[in-house]
DNA sequence: CAGAAACGTTGGCTTCACCAACGTTGGTGG
DNA sequence: CCACCAACGTTGGTGAAGCCAACGTTTCTG
């Protein structure tokens, strides 16, 4: 999709919410590109930086924080148990839940992401000054806080 | 993903990509959310918007303009023609090429898409100012031409 | 005129976002 | 106290979107 970038037509160019999908999207190759070489995927990578954040949760929490659907953590815990980068445990008090958390290997892992991370957004910022970064960043902000604050 | 938004890890809410990302699949939500009601969806209305824009078109133009992958393009192209939106007919100048065009149902459908997708950038960007609406757009335009044009 | 390139098409893959349903466990109101 | 409802983890499935490889046909080029 990329060599050949003739005009798009300009009802769509123009329109905020194609803006954002095309830059999400853009955003979202780079992000796989860097999260390739850990061989782990988007919802690994949200999961392990919400267990070095805040520690310990459970699987819904973790859903509720990440914005990934319970079933969908089911599934990415498995993977990250898998490869050694998080236990999962019964919570003692309270039986129905289970209690995710950070092996060492797996707060390396969630730190060298960090860093990829931190690593393509200058690359993905790139033609900003950085004054237009925190505007972009907090237009964005009051977006989503306001869509989902409600 | 909804009712309870707890914090989320202030290492992926600060982060440019993350706001980016959630910001699309919120814009996303409410696009296809309108364009459900013409039992369309994005793939179908890029096409139609780029055919109303600069008319007939081949498969492989439509999917440069309308970042599609060509083998996307048949199936969508397949989904017009079914509902007769769309003709697609072999250029007698390219024997390779078929020519896409709009029927005149197509160019009303266009239309009617286009305004609910207006509708749709006023609920979005219902929190910000017309000059911080500009803002968002100039900041997100200039990323996708550092990005494309390369 | 041979080889490279573009086109349409088929078929397949992955990520992400969701939904419904179930059994289990915890909390609550009558 | 117990019936009921809510929350949790889990299974299984759906659909949009973005890709890629391969093929036969047609066109362009060296």
């Amino acid at each position: 999709m990329d060599a050949t970038a003739p005009q798009s037509p300009a009802g769509l160019r123009t329109t905020p919410s194609w803006l954002l999908n095309q830059a999400a999207t853009h955003a979202g190759r780079l992000i796989s590109a860097g999260f390739a070489a850990h061989d782990l995927r988007g919802y690994h990578y949200r999961l392990l930086a919400a267990l070095a954040e805040s520690g310990p949760a459970s699987q819904a929490d973790l859903g509720r924080r990440c914005a990934i659907d319970r079933s969908d953590v089911v599934a990415a815990v498995n993977d990250l148990t898998g490869r050694g980068l998080v236990v999962r445990a019964p919570d003692p008090a309270d039986r129905r839940r289970n209690v995710i958390s950070l092996t060492e290997a797996g707060a390396d892992e969630a730190h060298r992401m960090a860093d990829t991370v931190a690593r393509v957004q200058d690359d993905l910022l790139a033609p900003l000054s950085s004054a237009e970064r925190d505007q972009l960043t907090r237009l964005l902000t009051r977006l989503l806080e306001h869509h989902s604050g409600h």
